[in-house]
DNA sequence: TTTAGCACTCGATAGAGGGGAGTGCTAACA
DNA sequence: TGTTAGCACTCCCCTCTATCGAGTGCTAAA
């Protein structure tokens, strides 16, 4: 049996006023409210092919149709027409994203909640991972005896702080020269880059000063540590309540414990392919808690390489086409104001 | 009408029958599980006087009774023993407490997740308001033309930085002027006192290079508006979805979506009075969305100071008892581990 | 004052019946 | 050959009713 354009447009329609109205769907809807100039028995017969091609299924006999996971799949793959966004909405990123912003986090963090305000869905946003970007600068600040402070400004604008503890005894100066050594050291090296330079550079200058090494080692491990990771930022998060399918509490249970494991959200975002825009439909995600969700997830980029990931999480019914141009459009004007910095 | 001594223990009976059940208590239960020593018959006697004085209510005529707001506050006030802490439990406060911890706000964070987790409902914190810390260090460190960031550390180990624009056409040595000039005036002040002194010192100081006044202006005013406020924590927030009142999605959305909002815990968190535990229960409490929640708080102190509030926030069905004692033991601890510092 | 006995109330649960939305099948029609 | 009208059928949903039982309040006896 082959897929028509009749048959396209059975299922478009299906999927629509499902997405529209979360209830099952019948034939005399469907031929009155979509006018394909049919009558209810003909799209029947239809929905019975639809039904054999596993595309739409019936929840009970008497029943309407809801469309299966296959359907999703074939319409965001096949039939979905992108939305174009209103006017006002464009400009209300556009406007966003210029906002005298000076960190990317905040450029993210505002993402995130423009994603989750306008699609109504949960946005989940992995940042960039920091470890790959250069130092521009590095300081310690000592507190008092024990403890000093390691600023790292980064090329892309990004600054960290953390404290450290150090050995007694070290003065002004030592700190000044610690700092200078490794300013000249590794100044426009990435995290990720760090450990293989150091050895051979920081032992040798500094050996001449052995009570230094021992902090200066920690240190590094440290600012290491703190800088591999990639955060993730979430927008909207009790925004699935509104949704009839999880009206059921031990339904949604899951779910937000999920979002609240940000080593699981990473898990999900990150194997982002190249490619643009990804979507993934009920139980093509892993988690057993998103086998009622879909997941559309975009890719930002600076220098035409790929930084970071933005997604939506929304049920199966969801609004495909809106989610995506709306995620599109945010990725892309995130992209833009990221390279500004 | 009198509470004789058989009427409080009846009445302990149904709150703490209630509490571990959630199912309104007949006289029979009581007169059999809790040996009181007299009959059914009697306890229902009782329970008509316990009804008149409001402490106890009926949800419809031939169920059981179950504990009014006044009657929970009426335990709360008279009948609550306090309940000894395990031993594990006491060592495993302490011994998260000791763990090798450099700043306040990971104390805080700790003593949120063992709230939640030991008592299994949610973790409010309130960290101290920074503004009263006196500061330590100040530096401004370059980073392009346009931008420095400025590094505080307080004296009680906080350390926060914010990026911040600067005029161009400063170099180092402006910067390290600056940064001299600002330690030499605000060593030893809280933010809070900041603001008068400011005017007065630093425009003098350096009124004889004006390109730089906008930029210490505009520094002071930003790191007065980033340490005024003090932050909030929460633990354990899907605790509620686990109580059995809140199955309906409806009613525990108004309260995840008050959760969300900062400004409201540190509402609910502030007025905090000088004494130590304070219990609201019910509609005692301001928002319309906490009115079945009951919020137990303490003080924590530095040096004889209140300088933040804990929060225990559970159904008005709630351990009492244990939440008052798991509450108190982490605060004692977390005082005295921020006076360690 | 306490207790046993008893009628009564009312939620919870299950089953019966009607209504209705929607289907699949058949036969007629273009 | 594809489309449509007609019709019987299915099954969810709602309501109504009956039954059950936990728990009460009242009364009278101990």
């Amino acid at each position: 049996m082959k897929m028509d354009e009749r048959k396209q447009k059975v299922l478009q329609a299906i999927i629509l006023d499902y997405i529209a109205t979360a209830e099952p769907v019948g034939s005399r809807t469907i031929s009155r409210k979509y006018n394909l100039g049919v009558s209810p028995a003909t799209v029947r017969n239809e929905m019975a092919d639809l039904e054999e091609l596993g595309l739409i299924e019936q929840p009970h006999t008497s029943a309407g149709r809801i469309p299966s996971q296959s359907g999703y799949r074939y319409y965001v793959d096949c039939l979905m027409e992108k939305e174009p966004l209103d006017r006002d909405i464009k400009d209300m990123i556009s406007k966003a994203m210029m906002v005298r912003i000076r960190e990317t986090e905040a450029l993210i963090q505002v993402s995130s909640k423009l994603l989750s305000q306008l699609t109504n869905y949960t946005a989940l946003v992995l940042a960039p991972a920091l470890g790959r970007n250069a130092l521009r600068h590095l300081q310690i600040l000592p507190i008092d005896d024990s403890k000093a402070v390691v600023v790292m400004v980064l090329d892309n604008g990004h600054v960290e702080h953390k404290v450290i503890d150090v050995p007694g005894g070290l003065n002004h100066e030592d700190f000044t020269a610690i700092s200078r050594v490794l300013n000249e050291r590794l100044y426009g090296l990435s995290v990720e880059q760090w450990r293989p330079t150091i050895l051979q550079t920081i032992y040798h200058e500094l050996l001449y000063q052995k009570k230094l090494l021992n902090s200066v080692i920690e240190l590094v491990e440290n600012a290491i540590s703190l800088e591999e990771e990639n955060k993730v930022y979430l927008g909207g998060t009790l925004n699935i309540l509104n949704q009839p399918e999880f009206k059921d509490i031990e339904k949604v249970k899951g779910l937000l414990e999920l979002l609240e494991q940000e080593a699981a959200i990473k898990e999900v975002l990150h194997p982002a392919p190249e490619a643009g825009i990804t979507v993934k439909i009920g139980s093509e995600n892993i988690h057993q808690s998103m086998k009622n969700c879909s997941l559309i997830t975009a890719t930002y980029h600076l220098n035409g390489r790929v930084i970071g990931t933005l997604g939506v999480l929304g049920p199966t019914r969801m609004e495909y086409s809106k989610a995506v141009s709306i995620l599109e459009y945010i990725t892309e004007a995130l992209s833009k104001a990221i390279t500004r910095l």
